[in-house]
RNA sequence: GCCGCAGUAGCUCAGUGGUAGAGCGCGUCAUUGGUAAUGACGAGGUCGGGAGUUCAAUUCUCCCCUGCGGCACCA
């Protein structure tokens, strides 16, 4: 028999016979490990302890200790545990898909009733029994026709769907769990066994189409999160509870920022506090884009249906705008209007107003542009998907040969912007051509070449997010994350060649010929709304004190410093410091509980031997002790505290 | 938009086929208290909206609205 060398990860070489398994190898070394083990890696691949080794090859053996391969094998175990006590809960339920996600696992069934809360305990009880049995898990590679024969006489026609979709030339792997059998490219534990049976929990249920796609059959999607032990899980469980009191609806109720009410649904009532976070955060903006080079424009919420349908949005999106009809006893004759769902075909009508010359280019035209779009009902999310809000959009006409450098600068801009506002790090995903799109090949290599030269000259490797692309250019988008992990696009970089066409842009080059102008569409924070519920959940409420909607309180100890109290808060308000006097009849405990609760920065205490030395007595957000300082010190570093990091 | 769950006082929530309750908050009074809740009293609800069943519906049924968790969508 033929024999292969495999290398261990100290660099040991041992032959063993052609076909060997890790199990065997594993076997080979001792009892203990053989038991221990889970998988191992294989050539740089995750591999079964059952699959042959065939040649040359290094070999890792994998325990419950090695984090990655542990965690991928128990959720994945978990998922079939999981399929296999739901089918034999409810035996007419149909098996579809079951991956590996983020902190756990899914399974997709087909089954007519909802699940029930009630049924996740039963099945997690089940589930329970089965890692008990202990259960060999075995696998076998079948041919196609073996297969597919197989799942039909099961009744299983979404395995059989799966199998038609597996390229030809890929094994199919068929895996036993005891009894239980499902279709699986592993690998997968060695028995259900070194499951950690006090280590997953069954979170929800919800609704997911069968492969991805809303024209068909809507399947129940049953979601659970697993870990090496106990500990791993009360972990995980003692995040999310924390997470929930960063969200941003929770907290814009407590500091009183805006509320949301049926008859206006996705769109926001800001508060005085919510407001100033806002109006603070607009005028940071304003400067900022002064600063780099743009005009300032605003363009009308209600426009003809023409210009939507001349810059081809009304054919693609006109389910998604709100419409507005003047009704003709009003009006000469009857027009549709829509409100604006974005500002582009705007900014290109005011480019297109008299003459541009290439001395013009490149053009920064940018605009807080308010915006309606009728969002699906069920996409709506706080106040970070709304169907009322406002971009800090901007659009940059420029040359072809200026695309790279624009993005180049704006990458820069978008930079400063993000590091001002407290994100160090954010994600950048390019998107590339979609399938449905406009414009010539040639055009989108160049376009996307120019944003992948510019970003990476930026000292950004973005990830790709291949055939996301909007119809007409691709894009860069700026991620930042919110309190439970979910991705929120804000910033994006797009570049387009279509609307300057569409809209018949153009401008007058060196050769006194017209020519056509390249748009790029960007924006910096993406919109308001968003970028501030994201805000607000990474600071946890705690804003930044130059953001803060209420900076200071000036809470009096006894009402003999009240007149003090309101000359303290006139000084620091004077200083450009957003203060409040508290000289309500409450104990001084009282105050600071809940001025604390309402994340006010800073707290100044004022009793009788404040009032009689002209100081104050500072409580910061979040420390347990407080500082006594002479009033006039407070008033000039808290004016200094309060400006924007852009006037530091 | 689709699947599931939910909607009771400003907030968090309990509750029932016979028109409702707690804590916090709010108001009044007393208290002048030194850094995360002083005490007493009081006001406050068309039980999301509409229809149906019933002698009687906040409770049961249906429809709608809104929210929440996903999925799909995101110019």
């Amino acid at each position: 028999m033929a024999q292969i060398s495999l290398t261990f990860p100290d660099g040991n070489a041992r032959d063993f016979p052609a076909g060997v398994t890790p199990a065997e190898v594993a076997a080979g070394i001792s009892n203990s490990l053989a038991k221990k083990a889970i998988s191992a890696t294989v050539d740089g691949k995750h591999w079964d302890m059952q699959w042959p080794i065939e040649n040359n090859a290094s070999i890792a053996i994998h325990t419950m200790r090695d984090d990655v391969q542990a965690l991928e094998l128990i959720r994945h175990d978990f998922a079939h545990v999981m399929a296999r006590a739901v089918q034999s809960l409810w035996p007419d339920v149909k098996v579809t898909i079951g991956p590996v996600i983020e902190n756990g696992w899914y399974y997709d069934f087909d089954r007519k009733e909802p699940f029930s809360t009630e049924d996740l305990a039963t099945i997690e009880k089940k589930m329970k029994e089965i890692i008990n049995l202990r259960d060999i898990v075995r696998t076998e590679v079948w041919d196609r026709a073996r297969a597919v024969a197989f799942y039909e006489a099961n009744n299983e026609p979404y395995k059989v769907e799966l199998i038609e979709a597996i390229p030809g030339d890929e094994p199919l792997r068929m895996y036993w769990h005891g009894d239980w059998q499902d279709l699986c490219r592993g690998p997968h534990l060695q028995h259900t066994g070194q499951l950690p049976a006090d280590a997953f929990k069954l979170m929800s249920v919800a609704g997911a189409y069968w492969r991805g796609d809303s024209d068909r059959a809507m399947l129940q999607r049953i979601y659970g999160v697993g870990f090496q032990n106990k500990e791993g899980l009360k972990a995980h469980l003692h995040m999310l509870e924390e997470a929930a009191k960063r969200d941003h609806r929770k907290l814009g109720r407590e500091m009183d920022l805006f509320h949301m009410q049926e008859e206006a649904p996705g769109q926001i009532f800001w508060h005085p506090n919510g407001w100033t976070i806002y109006t603070e955060l607009q005028d940071y903006m304003r400067r900022k884009q002064r600063a780099g080079g743009y005009v300032e424009v605003n363009t009308p919420q209600v426009v003809d249906r023409k210009l939507w349908e001349a810059s081809g949005h009304w054919e693609k999106y006109q389910e998604h705008m709100f419409i507005v009809e003047v009704d003709e006893e009003h009006a000469r004759e009857k027009s549709i209007n829509a409100l604006k769902p974005m500002n582009c075909p705007c900014h290109v009508q005011i480019f297109n107003q008299g003459l541009k010359s290439y001395r013009d280019l490149p053009l920064r035209m940018a605009e807080f542009g308010s915006c309606n779009r009728y969002e699906p009902s069920g996409a709506l999310h706080g106040i970070m998907r709304v169907r009322g809000f406002t971009q800090d959009d901007g659009h940059i006409f420029c040359r072809e040969d200026q695309i790279e450098s624009e993005t180049r600068i704006y990458i820069d801009f978008l930079s400063e912007v993000y590091r001002d506002l407290g994100f160090e790090s954010f994600r950048v995903k390019f998107a590339d051509r979609p399938e449905k799109r406009t414009g010539s090949d040639e055009i989108w290599d160049k376009a996307e070449e120019a944003l992948l030269n510019a970003t990476r000259a930026a000292g950004i490797e973005p990830e790709m997010n291949p055939g996301e692309g909007a119809f007409y250019g691709p894009k860069l988008e700026f991620v930042l994350t919110d309190a439970i992990g979910r991705d929120w696009q804000c910033g994006t970089h797009q570049v387009d060649f279509v609307l300057p066409e569409r809209l018949d842009a153009n401008y007058i080059a060196e050769d006194g010929a017209k020519h056509r102008p390249v748009m790029l569409h960007r924006a910096t924070l993406g919109s308001f709304e968003r970028f501030i519920g994201i805000l607000i959940e990474s600071h946890a409420g705690k804003l930044p004190f130059w953001i803060a909607p209420r900076q200071v309180v000036v809470a009096a100890i006894v009402s003999d410093a009240d007149d003090y109290v309101q000359d303290v808060t006139a000084a620091l308000t004077a200083g450009g410091v957003r203060a409040e006097a508290d000289v309500r009849n409450e104990k001084i405990n009282y105050k600071v509980r809940e001025h604390s609760l309402g994340k006010v920065p800073v707290i100044l205490a004022v009793g009788k031997k404040e009032v009689e030395d002209r100081s104050v007595s500072m409580r910061r957000l979040g420390e347990k002790h407080s500082t006594v300082i002479l009033l006039d010190e407070i008033v000039n570093s808290l004016s200094v505290e309060a400006k924007a990091p852009d006037l530091l």
